[in-house]
DNA sequence: CAACGCCCTTGATCTTCATCAATGTAACAA
DNA sequence: TTGTTACATTGATGAAGATCAAGGGCGTTG
């Protein structure tokens, strides 16, 4: 896990002018890529930074359109995702607060990114966020760094796609989400589930219906609660060894 | 696609001592990385360049062992799994010559890397490797570019997993194959394939017998010919309509 | 509070692909 | 040559999950 020592000192550089103590963008940005950062960097950020509230199910940006910012949720999640011409959809990703979207740099959008919730987002122009790691080369490490755990994650859910059960695809998301969950709330058996069982299947190629007999079927077996605003984790070893590695 | 400008220049820092005429190591490097360095950095590298031919089904390095190196194919192919406790396998990727394994410089390796054929591979200590990236800013942006696009094409797999029929899946695969042996061979029908039935199922998620069925439909529609090293499209307009992003 | 819409759940049936089994084919060795 | 082995194909059957259909909970809106 990444240190939080650089959570608290720069206060008044969040770019909304609040005090990091009711800004979610001070908050979380502990949490991920900008702990690397000298204060003097932090400043560079800052300024480039801008503070943007979306509503539910707007997107932030559209796949094969121009890239044009780097972005970090700060409150709220949102679903990446590419259709195909006929209309299927598939979920490669869900960004939750701390996360950021766009790292890549590259020219066009990869995927579609569509608030879950009301969500908030700090925005950053992406060729001057580039020309900041050109001359941050140790940010550009850090980065790469970043890129490679994210690669890693993506060929994790190739196997999950390609190798495992409805049962088991379920329990590896519930376990991976709650994992993520507790980077942020620190809960070890809370995971809220902000999108929809729709998204879930287009997430590990499934249908609504399978997804919901799957998360009945865990419910029955007492590894799991179901409750309005996501799940509660019974069993967690249940879970495990239904998505061991 | 990336020019090969610098492909007959160094022809003296070839590792091996050949002229880079003969030597695969030199001809292929001018497809990917190296085209970024200059002579000076190219020498750099090559001091560091171990030649190493492996011979058929030999693993290069496996799952969660330490990364000791980073790896550029010259020669054959290779085969990059996951595996579950229970046996069932996940290819998340196949590497052809020019290809670079390990770009990430992540501590330990995220899946297993088989040879499919006698290979010959050029190696490079990843810690030096990683020196060489600090001193070298704009390599390791061109690393970071590399790595944005690896984790696109990853993504890409995500929904030909999770969201297409078999024959679907099968159409991808020949036609992304035939397109990467266009960067090497030129060759705009011919798809050789290196690889088993077996293997293609445990890349797409299907089983050898589908993967047989459906290369034989695809046979019977005449999309393709399947020749004793692999297939030649004789429609590739049609695998094209099955493969739509 | 009634009506509507949206999402979730559950059941019945159907389709696709997996599984099981047999046969075919090519490379290689004795 | 024949036997052996590994891989590919084909057919018959079965099961996991998709599809189709209906009903239920709940928040929102008039």
């Amino acid at each position: 896990m990444l240190d939080s020592g650089s959570a608290d000192a720069p206060l008044t550089l969040c770019p909304n002018g609040k005090a990091s103590i009711e800004c979610s963008h001070c908050k979380v940005r502990a949490l991920s890529l900008c702990s690397a950062l000298e204060p003097d960097e932090l400043e560079a950020m800052d300024k480039l930074a801008r503070h943007v509230v979306f509503e539910k199910h707007q997107t932030l940006f559209s796949q094969s359109e121009a890239a044009e910012s780097v972005y970090n949720i700060t409150a709220g999640s949102v679903r990446l995702f590419k259709l195909l011409p006929d209309g299927r959809r598939q979920i490669v990703g869900f960004a939750l607060p701390g996360d950021f979207l766009g790292l890549s740099l590259s020219e066009r959008n990869a995927f579609t990114a569509e608030t879950l919730s009301a969500a908030s987002v700090c925005q950053f122009p992406r060729v001057a966020f580039s020309d900041l790691l050109d001359a941050k080369p140790h940010l550009l490490r850090r980065l790469h760094d970043m890129a490679g755990h994210e690669l890693s994650l993506a060929q994790d859910q190739m196997v999950i796609l390609g190798r495992r059960t409805a049962e088991e695809k379920v329990a590896s998301f519930l376990m991976g989400l709650r994992k993520r969950w507790a980077r942020i709330d620190g809960s070890t058996v809370r995971a809220p589930l902000p999108m929809s069982r729709q998204d879930i299947g287009d997430y590990l190629g499934l249908t609504v219906e399978t997804v919901s007999r799957m998360m009945t079927k865990l419910a029955r077996d007492k590894a799991i609660v179901i409750t309005p605003d996501g799940v509660r984790l019974l069993d967690p070893a249940r879970l495990e060894a239904l998505s061991e590695t």
